[in-house]
DNA sequence: CGAGATTCATGTGAAGTATACCTTTAGGCTTAA
DNA sequence: AAGCCTAAAGGTATACTTCACATGAATCTCGTA
């Protein structure tokens, strides 16, 4: 046993972190760095809620990683401080984008009324039911204000249609003691400009751009928190610095320098290595990287498997960019050989256009005159790691 | 020779189908008094 | 009579198909110089 206490120990005492929980994506510090205007707008926004009065709907729109949910959150938590069992104010947030949760109307509903206390089943009921028993919960409830952060509408949006925010504007025409406002949190920009102008008008009230931390800003943030997670001295020179160079050129997001950090930490001290060095960081950035590609590739339903197989192959085979066509015919070939039921062009179409979107590939459509049109595919993951895909897929697929 | 029409292989949008789940409802059966 | 089970009816989400139309540059066509 004496053994393994000297392991351990000399575990605790060769670990850099002080408090990793700092880097993770989900901690809120108290402070927030470069956002005081926002944050005081966002406050100022709200702050009628806690006389009983509804505050304006408000839409905040900025890229990832620049600190709009952690504003948002550090408003809402100080309000609620504030509050306390007062019960005039509830405040709900919800993630649009997670898969599974939260990305259609029906789900959104559904996890919205499980948080307030009910129950709705995963599928089965009409919407509108739904509806009524969300209205229902909250006629129930004791508050008189209810504030709905809705982050990542746009994800939402895009899938459902805008109407689904419509109906949430028009709530409260069906609501009698109770109100609601919403908080839109969106990634995309130009989120607002396809929009119903109805919602468009109901929406934004009020409105608030996060702009992109610069460099200087990102190499703040990290030492403030670097400060409190690590062990001190044990970040070497040019690594913070480095780390927000790579996040600045990521559009300033603040959460992918964070990462970076932590990772780099990690291996810095699976290295057993005393400081964190510059070097941590280019390999942290390659594991994360390849972290992301391969864990969307094992997770990736049967039929996306054979696709992405079937490029891989081709690409290797020719050395260059492969067309739409070709691949369709490999598919099917493949399918075959598996037997496995062939989808339609279609449907292959759409597969490629999804594989574009997570950056596993890149497919511009060109015209190739009296050869028609295609997709014309690259690869846009490392070639490094090509090997290992095909592993994998080789092994999921039992080939 | 060059402008305009053709053509090819596929992109893309809309609408429909199949499947898997869900609730509600009502009828029929069992159970216990 | 109350309680329970089951099947039917009516909904939703998801993954996929079918149908129909849109694209855009290489190639063909044909009038013209």
């Amino acid at each position: 046993m004496g053994d393994l206490d000297k392991i351990f120990d000399s575990m605790s005492d060769r670990s850099l972190f002080k408090n990793k929980q700092i880097l993770q994506t989900n901690y809120s510090p108290s402070n927030i760095p470069h956002r005081e205007k926002e944050i005081e707008q966002i406050a100022s926004i709200l702050a009628p809620s806690l006389l009983g009065e509804k505050p304006s709907n408000l839409f905040i729109y900025g890229v990832t990683g620049t600190g709009k949910t952690l504003s948002v959150q550090h408003v809402t938590n100080e309000l609620m401080k504030r509050v306390k069992d007062n019960k005039i104010l509830r405040i709900e947030y919800i993630n649009c984008k997670l898969k599974k949760v939260a990305d259609t109307e029906y789900r959104i509903l559904a996890e919205l009324i499980k948080k307030l206390g009910g129950s709705v089943p995963a599928t089965g009921l009409p919407t509108d039911q739904v509806y009524l028993r969300f209205l229902e919960i909250l006629e129930n409830s004791p508050e008189k204000l209810f504030i709905l952060v809705l982050d990542e509408v746009d994800q939402a949006v895009k899938k459902i249609s805008d109407n689904f925010l419509y109906n949430f504007t028009r709530l409260n025409s069906e609501l009698s003691d109770i109100q609601i406002s919403l908080v839109g949190i969106s990634n995309d920009v130009r989120f607002l400009e396809g929009i119903d102008p109805r919602v468009k008008s109901s929406l934004s009230e009020e409105e608030l751009v996060f702009p992109p931390y610069n460099a200087l800003q990102l190499q703040e943030i990290l030492r403030k928190r670097a400060d409190e997670a690590f062990k001190s001295k044990c970040v070497s020179e040019g690594v913070i610095a480095k780390c927000a160079a790579f996040a600045a050129r990521e559009h300033g997001d603040a959460r992918r320098a964070l990462d970076l950090l932590r990772v780099a930490a990690e291996i810095a001290e699976r290295e057993a290595s005393s400081h964190i060095k510059i070097k941590h960081i280019d390999n942290a950035n390659n594991k994360i990287e390849r972290d992301k590609i391969l864990a969307i590739i094992e997770t990736a339903p049967k039929q996306f498997q054979l696709m992405l197989f079937s490029i891989f192959k081709l690409i290797k085979q020719n050395k260059g960019p492969i067309f739409s066509g070709d691949i369709y015919n490999y598919y099917q070939n493949l399918c075959k050989k598996v037997k496995v039921d062939i989808l339609t062009q279609r449907r292959v179409s759409d597969i490629l256009a999804e594989f574009d979107m997570l950056g596993l590939i890149n497919a511009t459509v060109i015209s190739k005159g009296r050869q028609g049109r295609t997709r014309e595919i690259k690869l846009s993951i490392p070639q490094n790691l090509v090997d290992k895909c095909e592993e994998i897929l080789i092994d999921s697929l039992g080939l």
